[in-house]
DNA sequence: CACTCGTGGGC
DNA sequence: TGCCCAAGAGT
């Protein structure tokens, strides 16, 4: 057979499913073969993959499933013990959109998703590509599944040169004239899989491709270069001053995020507002708890989100046990239960660095 | 469409 | 080290 060679959908996804049925990945979500696994398992572990790597999620799974292990069960947690179990996996909207969906699946669909695309599009944390996989992996409807992976795999196997995001639509529309009406679940994996284990960002494997043959990327030279992209926006640094103000009893000052926007819910220490210019301490100190002679450790804690990167300064002082508090939403905690709060990766750091150069008041 | 929204690992 | 990006969604 020579290279490029045409072949039809049907063929493609026979191909594909033979593969799978070779190289299937065992993993903490999938059930055995030829078994469909309950649709609140595959929610779960899809809502945790999105932009999120498989050996990351597979312990949040694990833990998730044992403390949740129905939607009822999940429906009736607290928000504030979602965000917690939630703590370092990101994009913490997706806990809260998690914890709402389980309540409105509960309460409007009597506690089953639904089969349909269209309505598992209308659930919280549910778009485009969510809605597809759980249609699939959960109800083996035949629906398109796109992702990076597939993007990636269908870019090379049609050699689509637009870059992305401009050819979204495109490669959605190419990748749904190749889903089959069967085996719908285990195509969509099948393709997901190949495009993470085999047809990779960078030195993809087309010797072990069964699309090697059809592949019009290959064929031309170009398939590693695919899919191209628009060239992306740098990340600003922006500057800001957080406050470690510990209790004579040894207790430090944290507070809650509102619950919209970047790190929602989550716990932080007390911060001036996030700006492009550097602050000073004099000024800095305006937006403190409290008005006491703060100290700047000696060096910025910095931090990178996906959008821009944070410098901040961490600015120390002491108080007295019935000093006011400054701040509606203030909540006293010693280092020793900060385990029992929600702390984002950010303010997991902060602490760790205050820790080490402003150690806790010896209590008499 | 363009922008917001985390984190850790790989090279 | 700096950059890439991973089973995207919401606005």
């Amino acid at each position: 057979m020579s290279a490029s060679q045409p072949a039809s959908p049907a063929s493609l996804a026979q191909m594909l499913l033979d593969w799978y049925d070779r190289h299937r990945r065992r993993l903490p979500w999938r059930a055995a073969p030829g078994v469909r696994p309950a649709p609140y398992r595959v929610w779960l572990s899809e809502i945790m993959l999105q932009q999120t790597t498989v050996p990351v999620v597979a312990g949040y799974f694990r833990r998730f499933l044992e403390r949740w292990p129905t939607l009822e069960s999940l429906a009736g947690a607290e928000l504030d013990d979602v965000l917690h179990a939630w703590q370092g996996l990101g994009y913490y909207a997706r806990a809260r959109n998690l914890h709402a969906c389980a309540r409105l699946v509960l309460a409007e669909h009597g506690g089953r998703f639904p089969a349909e695309e269209n309505a598992l599009r209308d659930l919280p944390g549910i778009g485009r590509y969510t809605a597809a996989a759980i249609a699939a992996i959960a109800f083996d409807r035949p629906a398109t599944v796109v992702d990076g992976n597939v993007e990636r795999v269908i870019a090379r196997l049609r050699a689509v040169d637009t870059p992305l995001p401009q050819a979204k639509n495109a490669l959605y529309a190419l990748a749904a004239e190749i889903t089959p009406e069967a085996r719908a679940g285990d195509y969509a994996q099948a393709l997901m899989d190949l495009g993470a284990s085999v047809c990779t960002p960078r030195n993809p494997g087309c010797l072990a491709c069964p699309w090697q043959n059809a592949c019009e990327g290959r064929a031309q030279g170009i398939a590693e270069s695919l899919p191209r992209r628009a060239p992306k926006r740098e990340r600003p640094l922006r500057h800001g001053v957080s406050f470690w103000l510990m209790r004579s009893d040894g207790a430090v000052l944290l507070r809650r995020r509102p619950d919209e926007g970047l790190l929602g819910g989550m716990i932080e220490l007390p911060t001036t507002p996030w700006r492009d210019e550097p602050w000073d301490l004099a000024e800095a100190s305006a937006h403190a708890p409290q008005p006491l002679p703060w100290q700047a450790l000696p060096e910025p804690v910095r931090h990178g989100f996906t959008h821009f990167e944070i410098e901040l300064l961490v600015a120390a002082a002491e108080t007295e046990e019935g000093a006011a508090d400054g701040d509606d939403g203030a909540i006293w905690c010693p280092p020793s239960r900060f385990s029992e709060h929600a702390l984002p990766t950010l303010t997991r750091k902060l602490v760790r660095y205050a820790a080490r150069h402003r150690p806790g008041l010896v209590r008499k």
